[in-house]
DNA sequence: CGTAGCCTTGAAGGTGATCAATGTTTGTGG
DNA sequence: CCACAAACATTGATCACCTTCAAGGCTACG
């Protein structure tokens, strides 16, 4: 609990409660404890049982749907300030995860349980409304995935990269706030490892990026660019 | 006014609306008309100023993305009980519909102005928690059309055929609700329509399907089904 | 020090894109 | 009611891009 309240001036930093009074949070996280996991720990499993929703602290988080096959498909990267598995609580019937949340290096969650969300989440408009938001934003990026998907690979690429970049809140350097191997890359487009290490090695080349320690840093921000979007 | 109350009944069966007291549809209802619209007539399109959300009456609507070249994409089929541009009005900040909406064959919907929801809507917390549950199905659709990117087309094209399927509501005829092309097919699963036909042709003369008037029947459900899933 | 996860490279092959030409249906206005 | 245009469907030929398979190397970590 004391750790929980710790981490309040954090939380009101986010779009998510910015603007709530103290009482309204604390309300709002009855009974959150935080969660620590270490690089590809699972957060959530698909197929198992619904018992808490989260808030990212810290880390990112890939939002896994798995395929019959072996091959995953990475549906979101949830960052510091994302909810996962808020939506699904909504729905009374749903009693498993729909997907796998798994940590990229350590990350810390704040986990709140089903009760507090049925009972105090589900009934304040404010918080709906900013779940909404959220829900909205997460689907433009799915359509703006599905509208690329007949440009070259190499364009898609690109644009996955420069919308993570946006994520960082430190804009002084061009490095990606998560460390992304390029089976992640693939797997976020849909595409083969090898396509997307056959193009991104040639930027390493061409010293457009460099990666160190699975972060991806971007040297020449304006060639990527070049190649950039015309979704 | 009266044309707006006559659909009430019709209204209340949906799952937007279930369980709700005429005085409470009444006020949600507040200033909205009833709009037809013919085959290929536009709702709202992209770029132009917000005024109003929509409920899908009759008929069908595609959301379509345009893209910088003329191939559109079509996001999603929305059909009666759908609310069109229901998201977007909870941002303040957005000024301008990021999507076309346009009917596919006659169509009706229900215009209600941005006014009500930011009175009404934006202030019901369960008002609030359906549109999120709408929301929450659509990007299942979006994230199942992502994790099926990999797979061939023939079964992606049956992947989609039977999503529409069942949206019917009269299930003993297996003919899909909405007059579709295979043009938008294609824009749909972000393909060339030459590839789209290429296969159905084969479908056809095998007697799997069958088109009359843009109307797709599926005649041997099993067959298409065989080609099925396994996301 | 061995295993697991990740990265790399090459060769072969297929799926779907593109281009071009043509047929068919639908709709509109004289 | 006909003529013409627009939207839709079709077919073939060619080709680029990405996949698949296979093999090997690198690094980190228990």
């Amino acid at each position: 609990m004391d750790l929980v309240e710790k981490k309040m001036p954090e939380l009101k930093a986010m779009p998510l409660f910015n603007g709530f009074s103290d009482g309204n949070l604390k309300e709002l996280l009855a009974g959150a404890t935080i969660k620590n996991l270490k690089h590809r720990e699972l957060l959530y499993q698909a197929g198992l049982p619904i018992e808490s929703f989260s808030i990212v602290l810290q880390g990112a988080f890939k939002l896994v749907k798995p395929t019959f096959r072996g091959d995953d498909i990475i549906v979101y990267f949830a960052t510091p300030g994302d909810a996962i598995g808020a939506v699904i609580m909504n729905k009374p019937h749903a009693q498993v995860y729909p997907i796998t949340a798994k940590a990229m290096g350590p990350s810390q969650s704040l986990c709140i349980p089903r009760g507090t969300y049925l009972k105090i989440w589900a009934e304040n408009v404010e918080v709906q409304k900013r779940i909404n938001s959220m829900l909205f934003a997460r689907m433009n990026l799915l359509q703006e995935d599905k509208a690329s998907h007949k440009l070259p690979l190499s364009q898609r690429i690109s644009n996955l990269l420069v919308n993570l970049l946006e994520r960082n809140d430190v804009d002084d350097v061009q490095k990606i706030p998560i460390p992304l191997t390029r089976q992640e890359i693939a797997d976020a487009l849909g595409v083969a490892v090898e396509s997307v290490i056959r193009i991104m090695s040639q930027w390493d080349q061409q010293g457009i990026i460099r990666t160190h320690d699975q972060r991806i840093e971007i040297i020449k921000l304006d060639q990527i660019i070049h190649y950039l979007k015309q979704i």
